[in-house]
DNA sequence: GGACCGCATGTAAACGATTACATTCGTAAA
DNA sequence: TTTACGAATGTAATCGTTTACATGCGGTCC
């Protein structure tokens, strides 16, 4: 490490001996020190931006120790609106605040708790300042252990930690989703959803069962199937489901990613919606746009929960770095259970026959 | 600095103290050095391991100082999948790649240049071994310099420095589609695509206007509208050549966000595909697979595009870390232009009346 | 028995920035 | 004139690792 041969990059070093200044001059210029006679200031700024010189963020945060450098963005999959939408607010909201950003580390853990224990030990490695997680299936222990070492906000689903969230209302509106299909006379309903192992999977299941409960419907009104969230998963679901004996007359699913596959299931089995099938979808309302006839839809507003998430974690780094602030279910001026709305469309209607 | 009073993380000097044993030992135990004793490598990976230990990376990468620590990923947006396939593939291929495996830093430059080089100089200061890009519309001069500093893999978008990059091969299938729309019998056809100051909009409009020649089509049968790629620019735009007299026969798109709102505004219009109008659009096809009839489809292989994209960072990883590698076409075992395939589906037939 | 070698470990110098504290110098107050 | 003070700058410690080099030590070869 002594004898570096290639010298690379220029550092704070370079400039001083070049100007014949010292590295303390040097550093206090570019950071704007009012210490800094203003000409001389101008000419290090001058110089430094002659020679190309770019500050190493790395070592500027090793030496402040209290980084806001990074945060985290550690998520099962990115390719779904639920979270590149965050990913995006998330993003911005940084890149805006302030003139030497935070950077955001995006990881990706496919919903695999090992995966998940491993890359949130090294986002910790990287010393991020805050992290927004949506957990996987079976969140480990040690996982949880860890998460309580730094400001943390939950998003979409809530893993039982000492952490703020910020999650979409589904009880509500999947009951109300029932109760109209029920309405409109639907006594056979195949529900497939995500697995009550997820937080926001078990509030959905409540929902469908007091819906069906307000609505009296018979005990086994209601078949179900609850694989882990993917869109083949939805495509396979929606076909098993219609297997069933006997056939569910309405379909709802509880779940974006299964609600795309889902979708695409019943589009390419020929039913018609909605004489043969009544279908009830979850997600961003812009994913299914293209339908026809529309779907009747459980909208979630993606980019609201994202606006409530990124700003949650933005204040809560302003707080004690070490988290476990007993999180309380609002910041940022308004809760952060937001419900979805069921915009009822073509696709539901009475059942066939 | 001196003192500070907060010792909050625990690093190898307490580490080493606690052991009474040196930091050397300890960072080699902890690296598996083979010069240490099996048993006190033993020992003091246990110690580390209870007592919470996790090893700073920011000082790891400022000591080793060439650096693996991080790579960027900038692009214009994330909630596409020509981008959020990629940004989960890159995600994947880093965190498979060995025990402490390289962090992806993702920054969103919403098409502004000058965010786009504000951003590039942050991932510049925080020593980024590499970066996979797509640029915006328009490059600064100080961008393009900036981009020499470090190996560079453009996507999508072809911006004239000298690094390697993943393209989809546009020009050829543009042009079999206006064929197609052609001996449909189509004679006025509009085209919604990106503008050509991106290199992609140039390649489009050039299979465009080729397939127009061959076709033998007047020269003014193709209208056309270029506008920033958004998908709000395609719903506007789609009307907008819609509303032209005389008006088109068929709409062909030339973008994937743009395509999407062109498809809505289609959808919403209620001219019936393929008897009012046909459609051809672009993009990833699942995102067009709920609409009826299905429509025919420039079919960009993204998950393909990704893995290209991200394989050819990694590779040009292990090269010299200073760039410039005068970027060859191939790398990864293959050619990186690859053709989309045009899939014919109902939404194109003979022009209406 | 001495020279030599290799293994395990320690000592301390980097990496590149920030910043507490020391120093210098000029000027105002006593 | 002396003391004090504040402004501008320099010196050097520090953040937490890694690693080149030094050291000590037990064994082998002649």
């Amino acid at each position: 490490m002594a004898a570096r041969t290639r010298r690379a990059e220029i550092g704070v070093v370079d400039l001083a001996r070049e100007l014949g200044i010292s590295t303390a001059t040097v550093s206090r210029a570019l950071n704007g020190s009012a210490a800094v006679r203003p000409e001389l200031a101008e000419r290090v700024r001058q110089h430094a931006e002659s020679r190309g010189y770019v500050a190493n963020r790395l070592a500027r945060a090793l030496s402040a120790n209290t980084s806001r450098a990074f945060v985290g963005f550690m998520i099962p999959y990115v390719d779904t609106p639920a979270y590149s939408a965050v990913a995006a607010e998330l993003a911005r909201l940084l890149s805006e605040g302030g003139p030497a950003g935070t950077q955001m580390i995006l990881t990706i853990t496919e919903n695999d708790p090992e995966r998940e224990l491993r890359q949130l030990r090294e986002l910790l490695a990287s010393r991020v300042a805050g992290l927004v997680i949506s957990t996987s299936t079976g969140v480990l222990e040690d996982t949880k252990r860890l998460l309580t070492r730094l400001p943390v906000v939950e998003l979409h689903r809530a893993s039982g930690i000492d952490a703020p969230g910020v999650f979409s209302d589904d009880e509500q509106t999947l009951a109300e989703s029932v109760l109209h299909l029920a309405a409109l006379g639907h006594r056979r309903i195949g529900y497939l959803g995500t697995p009550t192992a997820l937080s926001n999977g078990e509030a959905r299941l409540r929902g469908v069962r007091r819906g069906a409960e307000l609505a009296g419907l018979a005990r086994d009104a209601v078949t179900m199937c609850l694989p882990e969230p993917t869109q083949e998963n939805g495509h396979r679901g929606a076909l098993e489901l219609l297997g069933r004996s006997p056939a569910p007359t309405a379909l709802l699913i509880g779940g974006g990613a299964l609600s795309i596959g889902a979708a695409r299931a019943v589009r390419a089995s020929g039913l018609r919606l909605p004489d043969d099938l009544s279908l009830v979808v979850y997600g961003d309302p812009s994913w299914f746009a293209l339908s026809d006839p529309p779907l009747t839809t459980i909208a979630v507003p993606y980019p609201e929960l994202a606006s409530r998430a990124a700003r949650l974690l933005l204040g809560r780094l302003d707080g004690v770095a070490g988290g476990g602030l007993a999180g309380g279910g609002l910041a940022g001026g308004g809760p952060n259970l937001i419900k979805p709305e069921l915009i009822v469309a073509g696709s539901t209607g009475p059942p066939g026959r």
